[in-house]
DNA sequence: TTGAAAGCGCTAACAA
DNA sequence: TTGTTAGCGCTTTCAA
């Protein structure tokens, strides 16, 4: 035993009560006499005893606490939506357990499992770009883990979900490149089978269609590792400059994507990095330091986290079986750039 | 019991042993038969067999877990560090909790004591930017909680300590102004009292005297909150340019700081945002796309986590009371950008 | 080689 | 109102 904590025995002895009066005592309980709740009361304050919350757990199969699996800690998006995470389980008594997935499927599932065997409560869970296969979630889904998922969701299971308006933030910001008069525009974005993905493409396309600008495939490129390695972004950035029809723009539909592909149009070919209009999904706060300056698809982050904490705490604390499920969309904000504004 | 979890009990109801027998068989025993043994592990690899953690950390008194707190997660060189305290973490068999404090003492302090009370079995702690006093963290040393602090650390523990070389980093940034031609340097960094701001500020002065510039009080403006709140950076933006003799660049010391002086500069004097040098602690990885350019002190955050943790993980699994620590210092890197080699 | 039983800290059903 | 006891899942003496 490496603590000397003080338990509940170590009261009573010392209080001459038995264990089961003492912890009555200190969880307020009715059936109790006034007087012996106040000894117990100010000698455990006294001592400065603590329940140990390991053996709570163990009694009531729940921790308080609820697990968070995202793809990467250092995401403007993601660390902004944690704090969202935490002003609503802190102030409903929970505790908040992070971690990450690193964009990777068998992180992914180590992590989950982990956290479900430590008695999370619940799970709130942003997909990884290796995950296709979730049927490890289902299961446990299935054996009665509450799960929320946000923004980056799945349709095999039937629960709560946050997400951005994807669709809208896509097209604004093509719509806004288009607007600002370029015609050429290239869309970077990630694995192709993810939600956003789908959801920031369609938007993409829908403003093409508007405005007579025909779909170009090639102009497409899918990045696996969602910008995580900057050699994959290097490698799409070159490939586009290799067009015979080299787009004059790009919707970069992600947060690391959008910045990684900045630092490789500077690295790779400066004049034409100065000269290409870019719009992006970022929720990074320095963005309006950035040259060239981008213009920005920010999403509600933290309120994306406030929300889906919500909905899980409902969830958990609900006395019946919840079988009515709600996606909650949140509107993205396009932030323009004065000097996106026209193409030079 | 919200899962149905299968528990030794069942297994041992199912293969008609004892539960100690399946426990012995689970845990490689040695005092068991080996036929029992593998008709055990099969069963359990058949069924999917998943001790519960919970149950053994009530045993145990450990959880092979560490707790981690920082200030903020979004903080690139926290976000960094993570990361490097993770890749040593996983592969020792630890897993990871993440709290921030917020720069926050309350916060810390709840924090440390909910990983301490869930039994984790070391502390990777730097301090809250509010932390002066350190006695609830004393208690729980003096406790047997081993601790390593990293970055933001005090003398009042004797402990392991990984640092970044923040006195040469200091000096380094601002030798660089003063070798661009720059003589008015002003410094914005963190709450006085921190271990980093003491070594960053001597440097700074170092740099300074060794040139014969003159220490000037009014230039140093000491954030409490480490840039998390903008307005105290607006402000002190303000006070420098209300100076009768303005600096003619910065050296900033944190992270935070560093970014939100950047953003407070475009919004409040343009011009002078335009022809002020500016060098800053920060490992945020977009910094080459900043405007103004800055040039930057980079921390080795991913190696400082590595280390710590390793040192933490060296603590935890020593068979005998450690009673000789090691301060590891490791070296900053200056980050030059071209545009800032010379004054304008 | 195996099983019975105690115990980690706590709660709660049941008895007194 | 209070105490006794069993039990959460697991390990580990002690006995067989």
């Amino acid at each position: 035993m490496r603590f000397e904590t003080t338990t509940i025995k170590d009261i009573a002895k010392a209080l001459g009560f038995s264990t089961s009066t003492v912890s009555r005592a200190l969880r307020g309980g009715y059936e109790i006499s006034e007087e012996t709740k106040r000894i117990v009361l100010e000698y455990a304050e006294k001592i400065n005893y603590r329940p140990n919350p390991i053996a709570l757990s163990l009694k009531e199969r729940r921790s308080h606490s609820i697990g968070v699996v995202v793809c990467e800690i250092a995401n403007n998006f993601f660390s902004q939506a944690i704090n969202g995470i935490e002003s609503i389980a802190y102030n409903s008594g929970y505790h908040v357990i992070i971690t990450q997935s690193n964009e990777n499927h068998e992180r992914e599932v180590l992590n989950v499992e982990h956290l479900a065997s430590r008695s999370v409560d619940g799970l709130l869970i942003s997909l990884s770009s290796e995950s296709n296969d979730i049927s490890y979630l289902k299961s446990l889904h299935e054996k009665g883990l509450p799960i929320v998922f946000f923004d980056r969701v799945s349709e095999e299971i039937n629960t709560h979900k946050v997400i951005a308006n994807n669709f809208q933030g896509g097209f604004e910001a093509t719509e806004f490149l288009i607007k600002s008069g370029y015609t050429k525009i290239g869309h970077f974005t990630n694995a192709a089978h993810l939600s956003i993905t789908r959801e920031r493409l369609e938007g993409y396309k829908a403003a093409l269609e508007k405005h007579q600008i025909p779909f170009n495939e090639s102009y497409v490129k899918y990045c696996s590792y969602s910008g995580l390695i900057q050699d994959e972004i290097d490698a799409a950035v070159k490939d586009i400059l290799k067009l015979k029809e080299r787009p004059d723009a790009l919707f970069i539909a992600q947060d690391k994507i959008s910045t990684s592909t900045l630092l490789a149009l500077r690295k790779l070919d400066l004049e034409y990095g100065c000269k290409i209009g870019i719009s992006g999904f970022t929720n990074s706060n320095v963005a309006p330091l950035f040259s060239p300056p981008i213009t920005v698809v920010r999403q509600p982050a933290f309120e994306m986290g406030q929300q889906a904490t919500q909905l899980l705490i409902k969830l958990i604390e609900s006395k019946h079986p919840v079988t009515e499920f709600e996606t909650k969309t949140l509107n993205t904000q396009l932030i323009t750039h004065s000097s996106t504004n026209r193409k030079l």
